[in-house]
DNA sequence: CGATTAATTGATACTTCTCAAATCCTGTGG
DNA sequence: CCACAGGATTTGAGAAGTATCAATTAATCG
C-alpha cells in the first residue's frame, strides 16, 4: 500500500519528526522547501556501505531511521570505528566542505532510510542561510571535543577501561529496549574495532564483565546490569 | 625603541602576514578595521597555560608567532597531547561555537604572540560575514579528518609506528632549521605524550631509531636521517 | 656552580596479541 | 519450519609488546 518511500520518509522536510534534531532545524520554510524540492528519499540494507572512504561524494545525506558506523581502515586493513550516527544527523558533509576526499566509510549497521542532498543545493542553503552553516558548525565543534576524549581514551586508557566505556557510550547512543538491552546489534568484532583491540581480547573482556554481573550478554543483545561499577572501571567522571 | 606589543605584532590585521593563513584570509577591510579595533596583543612565555581545560573562553586568540599544544588531561592525570598549533591558527573558537566548556589545555612550547579577539566582535565578524564562518568550519572539517587519522593510528598501531609517524609528523608541521634538526623542541615526555605510551617506551624506541641511523638527537634536538625508512616503519602511504 | 629536573638503562611484571582449535549461532534454501 | 554451511564466538597457550619501578647519569636553569 502506498509507494515504499513515502512510507518511511515524509516528502516535506518540515514533516520530517527529526528536524528538530539536525542541522536544519531552524531553517525558514523556503529553505526547506527548496531542499524538499532537490532531496531523494534512500534507503540502505543491513551491511551496505553508503559512502566509500577515499571517494568524492556528490550530495549529503541526513539520516532518517536506522543506525549507521563511520570507519576507518587501517595500515593492516583492519577497521577501526570512528562513531555511530542515527537519526537526524548529516554525513558527508566533512568531504563537501573541506574539499577532501571521504576521510572515512559510512555503512548500515541496521536497515537506514536517509534524503540525499546533492551538493548544489546544500551549498545552495548554506550561502543563503548563514544560520544553517553555523549548525554545522556547532555540530562540528561537538564532535573535535568528542573525538579528543576518544584520543585520550586510546592512548591512555587500558582495553578493559575502553570497553567499558564504549559500553556506556553505545547506551547513551542508542538507549536500551524494553527488555534492557542496548538497542543496537554488533559483532565481537565490531566492539573490538571501536574499542581498538583484538576479537578475542574483547570477548575475553566481556566474559570478565558478564563474570562480574555488570552485564548480561545472550548472542549479540547486551544488557548492562551496573552502570555505576561500569562507569569505575571505565574511569569516566562527566 | 619602540613598545613591545607593536613589534612583535602588527597592529592592524590587514597588515598581518599570516592573515592569508588564517579563517581571516579573505575578510573585506571593514571587517579587518572592526577586529583590529578590538583585539589586543597578547604575549607567552614558554611554558605559559594559555587556556584551561574545562573553562569557558571569553574569546579566540589568532597565533602569530610561537608554538603551543593543545592536550587534555586523562583519569590519571597525564597529559595528552591532541595537536599543536602555530601561526594562522585559531585557538578557542570550538567552545564559543558550540557552548562547552574547552576540551583539552593549551600551553605554549615556545614563547607566542597572539591577537585576542573578544567573543562579541568574533560572533559579528561571524554574523556579518558568512564567508569567515565558512573558512572556520572548512578548518574544523580538516581537523576532524586528522583526528579520525590519529584515533585509527592509536588504536591499531603499535608505539614504533606511531612514534615514527609523530616525527614525520613534526617535520611536515614545523619544519626543519638550517642545520635539518626538527624546528620544535619538546621533552621526551611530551614525545611520549603525543605517542600515547610511557615516557621510558618512547626513549627506548628513540635510541632505536638512533642505532638504525633513521634519526640522530642531540639533547633535545632531532634529525631525521632517512625519511623513507621512517615512513615504511610507520606503515604511513600519504 | 649547585640543585633540580630530564634522560637513560635495567629488570621485572603485566597486558595484549596471535595462532589454533572447538563450539555456537545465524541466515539461507529446501 | 528445519537442517546445514559458513561465519561468529569462545577458550587456551604462548609470544610479543608495554608499563612500572628503581637506579644512574646527563642536562638545564637560576
Amino acid at each position: 500500500m502506498g509507494n515504499d518511500h513515502s512510507v518511511e520518509v515524509p516528502n516535506h522536510c518540515s514533516m520530517c519528526g527529526n528536524r528538530h534534531l539536525s542541522a536544519f532545524k531552524n531553517l525558514g520554510d523556503e529553505d526547506l522547501d527548496q531542499l524538499s524540492e532537490m532531496k531523494t528519499c534512500v534507503s540502505f540494507k543491513k551491511g551496505q556501505v553508503i559512502m566509500h572512504e577515499g571517494a568524492r561524494p556528490q550530495g549529503v545525506y541526513c539520516l532518517h531511521s536506522g543506525k549507521v558506523k563511520l570507519y576507518k581502515l587501517g595500515a593492516e586493513g583492519k577497521e577501526q570505528i570512528i562513531r555511530f550516527m542515527t537519526k537526524g544527523d548529516l554525513l558527508g558533509y566533512r568531504s563537501l566542505l573541506s574539499e577532501e576526499t571521504i576521510s572515512g566509510s559510512v555503512s548500515a549497521i541496521d536497515d537506514t532510510y536517509a534524503c540525499y542532498i546533492p551538493k548544489s543545493s546544500f551549498f545552495q542553503v548554506i550561502q543563503k542561510n548563514p544560520k544553517f552553516t553555523l549548525n554545522i558548525l556547532e555540530k562540528a565543534c561537538h564532535e573535535l571535543g568528542e573525538m579528543g576524549k576518544i584520543i585520550t581514551s586510546l592512548a591512555q586508557k587500558t582495553v578493559r577501561e575502553r570497553l567499558a566505556e564504549i559500553l556506556l557510550i553505545l547506551r547513551a547512543t542508542f538507549g536500551e529496549t524494553e527488555e534492557g538491552n542496548l538497542d543496537i546489534s554488533l559483532t565481537r568484532e565490531e566492539i573490538a574495532n571501536m574499542v581498538g583491540t583484538a576479537t578475542e581480547s574483547a570477548i575475553r573482556l566481556i566474559s570478565e564483565l558478564k563474570e562480574d554481573s555488570l552485564i548480561e550478554t545472550k548472542g549479540r543483545k547486551i544488557k548492562i546490569l551496573d552502570a555505576t561499577r561500569l562507569r569505575k572501571i571505565a574511569n569516566v567522571f562527566d
